[in-house]
DNA sequence: CCAAAAGTGTTAGGAGTACACCCATGG
DNA sequence: CCATGGGTGTACTCCTAACACTTTTGG
């Protein structure tokens, strides 16, 4: 039987909100090809650990946290989307909270950056595909899951909730038909706190799956 | 860089619906591991070929047909998936209309046949579980799209398409409701024509997608 | 007192669900 | 004439969408 010289990577699409924006984390290229673009992280499947191991260890070394959302995405394998060679990919995506989406100070992620998805720089590979097919992913989880709690720290106003509907899904909800949504899926939990910014204070909200 | 040894190759997941069940086809493995055991069509991604064109090139040699719905699944990758190596498998699901779904004669599908999903024989390496991802997104897909046409002939009663339903859904529909649910949407052209087969006889549509 | 965001109800239309009988045909 | 599957309508519930004003706080 021919062996096969294929090369098997992981890509991560790793999305956050920050400052009212959908964001990506976006690694900068030091070396050819692509050299100075931009492009998401990942590298190469080790031969002792799975697919979603691979993708779970590339997710530590970017941000420095483990117990992250990821969730595989799609598989992407056309014989001239590496230049250098055959490489097939596993892209996975993940959603981190702005409260911990801090980076890694080391690692080979010193060239990494968050990027708004609405205003993206020019990307190496296939990379803007990989990341539409994660945006369209995310939409759509987003309509019939509870993902999009991933995004948001333990503590958040219904306010915070919507907008990151709003960011996400690119459009504007009624306040009032939105709130009556969520609290009747009976998921939220009401604090007995309040968030004390600026000015009218917001009640403050945590998630608790199906009771 | 370390040269990584990982194979890649395409599984494919093949649906089909006759005699009122839901079928895939499986071949009966002649070699080991495995022997005697059947498994899901597959084989080695060529360097190439994209991972889309692997899959449909299996897929027609398994069917001898072209143009079958294909769609890329999911990714397989843990190291003990196949005893031999590190295999990493990229699944596909194809749905063939029972009309199309004669099988190649020749080829290496000799001993490939279509067995009920209701009731498997046993299956080699992590088959289980790719067919039931399958299943799964299957049964996903059929609510929210139209996917569910590729599993019916161009020509086909309202019961057919209720049957069809039911069946992947393993549950009953209401007759009145799927029927006002489905002509509803404005995709099912009716025709002239009528089904003449024992009693009364039933009104033939087409599928037309968005006018 | 003013600016800014929080919070709150009602109505109308559409979609889903439950439910039972008559019809056309071949044997 | 009978067995078989084809074909049809209504009422109720629930979800969705549209829509505007009052409240609370800090400055």
């Amino acid at each position: 039987m021919k062996t096969h010289t294929i090369q098997v990577t992981v890509d991560l699409v790793i999305l956050t909100i920050q400052e009212q924006q959908l964001r990506v984390l976006l690694v900068k290229r030091g070396v050819r090809p692509f050299e100075g673009e931009c492009a998401l992280p990942g590298g190469f499947v080790r031969e002792d650990e799975s697919l979603e191991e691979a993708a779970a260890r590339e997710l530590e070394e970017e941000t420095g946290t483990k117990n992250i959302f990821l969730e595989q995405l799609y598989s992407f394998g056309d014989p001239k989307r590496d230049p250098r060679g055959r490489v097939v990919t596993v892209a996975y995506y993940a959603l981190i909270s702005p409260d911990r989406a801090e980076l890694a100070a080391g690692s080979d992620a010193a060239s990494a950056a968050w990027y708004p998805v609405a205003k993206l720089p020019k990307l190496a590979f296939d990379h803007p595909n990989i990341l539409d097919v994660a945006l369209n992913r995310l939409r759509g989880k987003l309509e019939y899951t509870t993902v999009g709690f991933e995004l948001l720290p333990k503590k958040f106003t219904l306010s915070d909730l919507q907008q990151m509907y709003e960011v996400i899904l690119n459009k504007s909800l009624d306040k009032r038909n939105f709130r009556r949504k969520v609290l009747a899926m009976g998921i939220l939990r009401p604090l007995k706190e309040w968030q004390q910014t600026g000015r009218k204070p917001a009640r403050l909200y945590s998630f608790a799956p199906q009771t």
